[in-house]
DNA sequence: TGTACATCAGTGAACGCGCGTTCACTGATGTAC
DNA sequence: TGTACATCAGTGAACGCGCGTTCACTGATGTAC
């Protein structure tokens, strides 16, 4: 079975990828090597030949998942009027729709508490942090432009969580809806 | 070993805070059934005479820890003015050392994401999330209080959040400082 | 007050199971001649 | 161009281990007489 040079690079993809959605959707410790190597097309065994253990999985995973973010922002950021920008980002954070597919969803959302617990995913994902951070902040007036962008990151990462949580779809977009006014007018003011 | 009447209740308690503890420091995957009763001072067996199983553990740990800090809210918004109450709210929430403290820290924030995927646990948590903002509402001002009152619990749960992921404890304080200015000053507006 | 018995919170061995990880093997393809 | 061999991505059986859960048992205390 042996492949071209750019096989073995794409089957390592396709498992962070499965991986991706697993973790998000089910849990970390609730997806087992079997099932991700499984929705790879893959069998176990052959998962130690791309990751030295599931953690560096994790890290992978979650710092990948958090660059692309990052990096839509940064583009979104830079190629729109800001005030268009910044509704983009914070009306696409803050979708019902997104909130629902949590197999898609942001990492810091999905996974925040889990992987804070993990020293080795951490760098990567304050990196990623950062980028977003400066994405948001590219979007706002200077005044105090970092404090408002540091302020709507969190705002926007709280609401997710807490939509996610809720039982009553109602309480759930009122909570959507209100962190979109706070975190989309900070550049109003 | 026949106990009085009060006795099995306070083991109860005692299984009940232990759990909460190790839950938020480790994980509620990662710790297993033997762990938290060894915590108790007991052994694994005697569990299931307090709980029908490790998931049900899971949603009474979840509702009483965010029942009790509701009830912490409530109180503090009815005992002092709207303005004391608010910033004392919002500063023992984001207080570095509480952040800190995941062990002891607000279950939205260190087990959020994962209690999100337990149907049986949310109703309780739903009723909590609305008696927190509820709490907050009480401390503002009349216009638009529900709204801001919202957006604050987003912005207070998703600086915690980021604050335990980031590796740079810098940018930790940043970002709580800056959601403690954002929903400090809901008030003031 | 003293004795015999019932209660039941807590014990610890045992269960089946799925986990992360290892490793000898397979076999299709690239490479050397 | 044709043949022999080396490569190595992927396979699947096997490992030890700790998990959640069950259950027959213990023994200190409350209760009945």
């Amino acid at each position: 079975m042996r492949y071209g040079k750019e096989h073995k690079a794409e089957t390592h993809r396709r498992v962070v990828e499965a991986a991706a959605r697993r973790f998000r959707r089910n849990g970390i410790e609730a997806t087992g090597v079997v099932d991700l190597m499984a929705d790879a097309g893959l069998t176990h065994g052959g998962f130690y030949a791309h990751f030295p253990s599931k953690e560096a999985l994790v890290a992978e995973v979650s710092a990948a998942s958090l660059a692309r973010a990052a990096a839509r922002w940064e583009r979104i950021s830079h190629e729109t009027d800001p005030a268009t920008a910044l509704a983009r980002i914070v009306q696409s954070y803050l979708d019902p729709a997104h909130v629902a597919a949590v197999e898609h969803g942001c990492v810091l959302t999905t996974l925040g508490p889990d992987i804070a617990r993990r020293e080795d995913a951490r760098p990567a994902i304050t990196a990623a942090i950062r980028r977003m951070v400066d994405a948001l902040a590219h979007c706002l007036p200077e005044r105090r432009r970092r404090k408002r962008a540091l302020a709507a990151l969190s705002t926007l990462v709280g609401a997710v969580v807490l939509a996610r949580l809720c039982d009553d779809g109602q309480l759930a977009k009122e909570l959507l809806a209100a962190a979109e006014e706070t975190a989309g007018k900070a550049a109003a003011r």
